[in-house]
RNA sequence: GCUGAGGUAGCAAAGUUGGUCAAUGCACCGCUCUGAAAAAGCGGCCAUGUCGGUUCGAUUCCGACCCUCAGCA
């Protein structure tokens, strides 16, 4: 079974690129998206997760858990309110019971974003200990210095207190968690043996990436972001976890007057930057990643022809004849 | 022109009663990643306006100069 999977630091075009490939391969079946996206499986946060496709001719229809773009499904857009908790764990069940799903009906399944852990979690290239989060346990862990749960830690599991970076709360006390709740029993997880896979990479050089996220910034803050921001503190979900992301958290220190518009806009932009670094970081790890630069005139094309041959090779090439 | 304040990294901003000085934040660069990942962490880079003087030693004290800001004229 085949699948495509689109990686890259942000901005750099991986939907609308996907989007492209879904129809021009209707001969095939179609294509369909799957969003590997931490942000926007979020409903309400639209334009600051790019949900929305810059070009404005596009034409959307919403659905529950899934939009279609210019006819095109993306998958895992809108799956749960800002105020739930959501997880790795989560989104691989629900990724692979999407991609499943197309194979079973003859589509080609277009795995697409920049959240490198979740799109790890999907290809099964890291386990995780299957331990749920313990939220009630987390927030009393939370009280302790970092200094403190280490200690808790090396108590508790010696060997893994050796292997953890002593600093980090968050990983400490999912460390903790993992130790307190082990024997509870395995929980079954949907695996995805995937046969082959394409990974097509996004990319330019640096400065060419920060002005796009640059002008992706201007464009959402002059289109937008204010008043999604607002709608979400009118819901009620000021203080839940994805508002106190990356752009999101700037948009709310403006509307509470704690900074200027230029000073959230340039606030965007260094995180955004920042996030760009972190993603590469990541990405820069998996040799199986064939990199294109969109700043070069026909990369679209260049990928048109990577990912037609590789749906043309072997098995699929029969559904086509 | 006078008076006052001040010149510390790309920017912002500490401290040094003179002792290999030089915090911190942002930017920038590198990295980690096993159920919060746009999260949470780790590391790196870059500085005392100029010229003299005092001193064993000056970023700190003194002088001149240059520049900036505020007020006066």
């Amino acid at each position: 079974m085949k699948l495509v999977v689109i990686v890259g630091p942000t901005s750099t075009g991986k939907t609308s690129l996907a989007i492209k490939l879904c129809k021009r391969f209707s001969a095939r079946g179609g294509g369909e998206i799957v969003s590997a996206d931490s942000r926007q499986i979020y409903k309400f946060m639209d334009a600051g997760t790019g949900k929305l496709p810059l070009s404005k001719g596009s034409k959307i229809k919403k659905g529950d858990g899934y939009w279609i773009i210019d006819g095109v499904y993306v998958h895992l857009y809108d799956v749960v309110e800002p105020d739930r908790k959501f997880s790795v764990a989560r989104f691989k069940d629900a990724a692979t019971k999407e991609i499943e799903s197309m194979w079973r009906r003859g589509k080609v399944p277009f795995l697409v974003g920049g959240t490198g852990f979740y799109l790890a979690a999907v290809l099964g290239e890291t386990e995780f200990p299957r331990v749920p989060p313990d939220w009630k346990l987390r927030k009393e862990l939370e009280k302790l210095s970092t200094g403190e749960l280490f200690e808790k830690l090396k108590k508790l599991d010696p060997k893994r207190a050796k292997t953890i970076d002593p600093k980090n709360p968050r990983r400490l006390i999912r460390a903790i968690e993992v130790v307190l709740n082990a024997p509870s029993g395995p929980v079954p997880l949907a695996d995805l043996s995937v046969a082959d896979t394409l990974k097509i990479g996004l990319t330019a050089d640096r400065e060419t990436l920060y002005r796009r996220a640059d002008r992706w910034a201007e464009a959402i803050v002059n289109d937008g972001l204010l008043d999604e921001v607002q709608d979400l503190i009118n819901r009620g979900y000021k203080n839940t976890p994805p508002m106190k992301g990356i752009i999101y958290q700037a948009a709310v220190g403006h509307l509470d007057g704690k900074i200027s518009q230029e000073e959230m806009l340039e606030r965007i932009k260094f995180d955004l930057h920042g996030y760009i670094r972190r993603q590469l970081t990541w990405f820069k790890r998996d040799k199986e990643i064939r990199w294109f630069d969109v700043s070069e005139p026909k990369f679209g094309e260049k990928v048109e022809k990577m990912v037609e041959s590789y749906l043309e090779s072997n098995s699929v090439k029969t559904v086509n004849q």
